[in-house]
RNA sequence: GCUUCCGUAGUUAAAUGGAUAUAACAAGCCCCUCCUAAGGGCUAGUUAUGGGUUCGAUUCCCGUCGGGAGUACCA
C-alpha cells in the first residue's frame, strides 16, 4: 500500500495534479500529529487563499475510510492518520510471507552494474585505510543484488608499477625464499619498507630495470612477481572471507597492458591527443581541469590510460547500466578527467560512470604511512574486536554454546558497521576506543536486539498467527511503521550509493523494538496481544537480519 | 593562487526545502524477585559567520572565516 499515492488520489486541488500533491506529502515530526502531512503553503498562491483556510477546506472535503482513519488541519498542515490495524495486518503479513526476501525487488532485472572496489595493491598488507572501499563496495554489491540487478564485483588489482621492480630488487638483495613463504605478505612488506629507507640512486635504477624486465616478459622477474601476487591474494582472501566480501573479477591494472594501444590510437584519430612538455595529453582546459596525461615523455602509460582502457573493456564485456568506482575522494579530479575524456571520445555511456567517493582515514596523530611503518593493520583491528567480544561473552554468558562463532560475528560486525554507519563522505580518525565500543548505535546493539527477539520466540511452544482487527498501541505502531519503511530504505541506499542508510535504519528499528520490548509484555500478554506481539517480534527479527545481511554482518542466535 | 568537499550539543554524528533540529557516546541521577542490563528511563547541552531566494533554510545561491583533498609525467 502506497499511502502517499492513496492520499494524493483522494485530494482534489484546482490546477494541481495528483503527482504534485504526492511529492508534497511529508512526514510529521512526531506521530501524535499524524502519519502523513500535506503542507498547504505552496497552494496559497494558486488558490489565493490562506494555507490555514486551504487545509481546513481540504479537511472538510476528505472522507475518511478503512485506510485513512483521521484527518486534521493544523496551522496550514493537513495531517492524516492511517488505520493502524490495517497497516499492521498488511505489514506483518508481507514480512512473515516474504522472510529473507522482504525488502528485495525486481527493479534491476535485466540491468548490470559493475562495481570496482577494494582494489588491493599486490605485496601490500591490508590496513584500515582499505576498509571503507571494501565494505562500502561490498554492501552496495549486496544491495543491488537484493534489488534484482546483475552485479559484477571487480577487484581492480594494483599490480602495475615500478614498486614491483623495487620489490624484486629488495628480495634479490636481502630476501630469503623460506622466510618470505613463511612470513607471507608482511615479510614482503618489510622488504619494501627496507628498500625505501635504504635506497640510493643505484638501487633506484636497478629497480627500474627489474620493472622493465617484468614488462618485457623476463622469466625470473615474472615468476617472482607471480609468487608475490599469489601470496597477496591468499592473504586478502582470508580477510574477504571474514568480511563476507566476494568478487567476480580480479582483472587488475596489468590486465589492461595490451588494451591501451587501441585507446591511444582512437584518441589520435579523434584528434584529442596532443603533445605538451614532451608528454601526450588530452587538453581539458575548456572544462576547467588540468590536462589528462595519457603517455609520459618516455612513452610509458599512466594510471588514467589504464582506467580508460578498463572502462571501455567493461562496457564491451558487461554492457553495464552503470559502472561504480568506490574510491576515496582524493581521486575526484582523476575520475572527472577520465570520464570527461571518454565523453570527448564520443562514448555516450560515459554518463553511466559514477565515482562513489568516500572520506579518508587518518590516525589520531596524523596520516598513515606504509613506508614509514605508521599503520594500523586491519587484521589487528579484527582480532582485537573479536577478543573483546569474547571477553564480554565469558563474563556475561559463560555457558553459551558456539562462543567462538558468536565472538566472531560480534567482533567482525563491529568492524564493518563502524565503517558503514556514517555518511561515506565523512573523514574518519581511527581510534580503538571507537571500534571497540559495543554500546549505543552499533551493530552489537542490533545483534543484541535480535538475540532478545530470538529468545522470546524460542520460549513460545507452538505457533502463533496474525490476529484479525487488532488495534496496536503506541509502541507497537512505532515498530510497525519502522518495519514498513524497510523497502524504501533499501532503494534510497541504492539511489544514493549510501549503505549508511541501511545501517541507520537497523539501529532505528532496533531502538523502537527495544522500547516496545520494555513497555509491553509479549509472552504473558492477554488474548490477541500475545499473538500479535509474537508476530511483531518475528517480523522485527526478519527485517533486522535482512538489513545486517546487506551490510555483510551476521546475526548470532544467542549472545 | 585556482578547483573541490566539509563546518550541527563537550565528542561522534542524523535530518526528500516544512511544524518544537534528532540520536549515541561522555557527565549526573534512577531501574534486574520482572520475556537476555551488550538494555531501558530522567536531567543538562547544538545549526561557524554576513547577506540573498522562499510563506518557510541545517538543507538552495553569493561572500567571509576555519579545516580536509586535489592541482602534469606516482597510483
Amino acid at each position: 500500500m502506497d499511502y502517499k499515492q492513496y492520499i494524493a488520489n483522494k485530494i482534489k486541488i484546482e490546477n494541481v495534479g495528483a503527482e504534485e500533491i504526492m511529492s508534497a506529502i511529508a512526514l510529521p515530526p512526531n506521530s501524535d500529529m499524524g502519519d502523513y502531512a500535506l503542507p498547504c503553503f505552496k497552494f496559497a498562491k494558486i488558490l489565493r487563499k490562506s494555507p490555514v483556510a486551504i487545509a481546513e477546506e481540504l479537511k472538510n472535503n476528505f472522507a475518511t475510510d478503512d485506510v485513512i482513519s483521521e484527518v486534521s488541519a493544523v496551522n496550514g498542515y493537513l495531517n492524516f492518520k492511517v488505520n493502524k490495524s490495517g497497516l499492521a495486518d498488511s505489514v506483518l503479513n508481507r514480512i512473515l510471507n516474504e522472510g529473507d526476501s522482504y525488502g528485495s525487488s525486481r527493479e534491476g532485472a535485466g540491468k548490470t552494474i559493475c562495481i570496482d572496489y577494494s582494489s588491493v595493491n599486490i605485496a601490500k598488507p591490508f590496513h584500515i585505510g582499505h576498509l571503507s572501499t571494501t565494505v562500502i563496495g561490498g554492501a552496495l554489491y549486496k544491495i543491488y543484488k537484493f534489488l534484482g540487478y546483475n552485479v559484477v564485483g571487480i577487484n581492480h588489482l594494483g599490480d602495475y608499477g615500478t614498486q614491483f621492480g623495487k620489490l624484486i630488487s629488495a628480495y634479490k638483495r636481502w630476501g630469503d625464499r623460506e622466510e618470505v613463504q613463511k612470513g607471507g605478505i608482511h615479510a614482503i612488506n618489510d622488504l619494501y619498507v627496507r628498500f625505501n629507507t635504504e635506497a640510493d640512486e643505484k638501487m633506484e635504477s636497478e629497480a627500474r630495470e627489474y620493472f622493465r624486465l617484468i614488462e618485457s616478459g623476463d622469466k625470473e622477474a615474472n615468476e617472482l612477481f607471480e609468487w608475490f601476487k599469489e601470496l597477496t591474494l591468499e592473504y586478502v582472501n582470508q580477510i574477504y572471507k571474514k568480511l563476507n566480501i566476494t568478487f567476480d573479477s580480479y582483472a587488475g591494472e596489468r590486465f589492461y597492458t595490451d588494451k591501451m594501444q587501441p585507446i591511444i590510437d582512437e584518441l589520435k584519430a579523434k584528434n584529442l591527443l596532443k603533445e605538451s612538455e614532451g608528454a601526450q595529453i588530452v587538453d581539458l582546459e575548456p572544462y576547467g581541469m588540468s590536462p589528462c596525461l595519457i603517455l609520459r615523455s618516455d612513452g610509458a602509460s599512466l594510471y588514467a590510460t589504464r582506467d580508460l582502457a578498463a572502462a571501455v573493456y567493461r562496457k564491451n564485456t558487461y554492457d553495464f547500466y552503470k559502472c561504480l568506482y568506490v574510491v576515496a575522494y582524493q581521486q575526484n579530479l582523476h575520475f572527472k578527467q577520465v570520464f570527461k575524456v571518454l565523453e570527448l571520445m564520443g562514448k555516450e555511456w560515459a554518463k553511466d560512470l559514477v565515482h562513489v567517493a568516500y572520506g579518508m582515514v587518518s590516525l589520531e596523530d596524523g596520516a598513515m604511512s606504509t613506508r614509514k611503518g605508521k599503520v594500523v593493520w586491519l587484521e589487528d583491528v579484527i582480532n582485537k574486536c573479536i577478543e573483546k567480544a569474547s571477553a564480554i561473552i565469558n563474563e556475561k554468558n559463560p555457558d553459551l554454546v558456539n562462543k567462538e562463532e558468536t565472538a566472531n560475528l560480534v567482533g567482525i560486525g563491529a568492524v564493518i558497521f563502524g565503517a558503514l554507519y556514517n555518511n561515506k563522505i565523512k573523514d574518519i580518525v581511527f581510534s580503538y576506543d571507537k571500534v571497540l565500543s559495543f554500546e549505543g548505535e552499533t551493530s552489537v546493539y542490533v545483534q543484541y536486539t535480535c538475540a532478545r527477539a530470538n529468545s522470546v520466540l524460542s520460549k513460545r511452544e507452538g505457533g502463533y498467527k496474525i490476529p484479525q482487527n487488532y488495534s496496536p498501541n503506541a509502541q507497537e505502531s512505532e515498530v510497525i511503521k519502522a518495519l514498513a519503511a524497510f523497502p524504501a530504505t533499501v532503494e534510497d541506499a541504492a539511489e544514493k550509493y549510501e549503505p549508511s542508510c541501511v545501517a541507520r535504519y537497523a539501529v532505528d528499528l532496533a531502538q523502537k523494538f527495544n522500547k516496545f520490548y520494555i513497555e509491553c509484555k509479549i509472552l504473558t500478554a492477554e488474548g490477541d496481544a500475545a499473538d500479535f506481539r509474537l508476530c511483531l517480534t518475528k517480523a522485527t527479527l526478519v527485517t533486522l537480519k535482512n538489513a545486517l545481511t546487506l551490510l555483510g554482518i551476521g546475526v548470532p542466535e544467542k549472545m
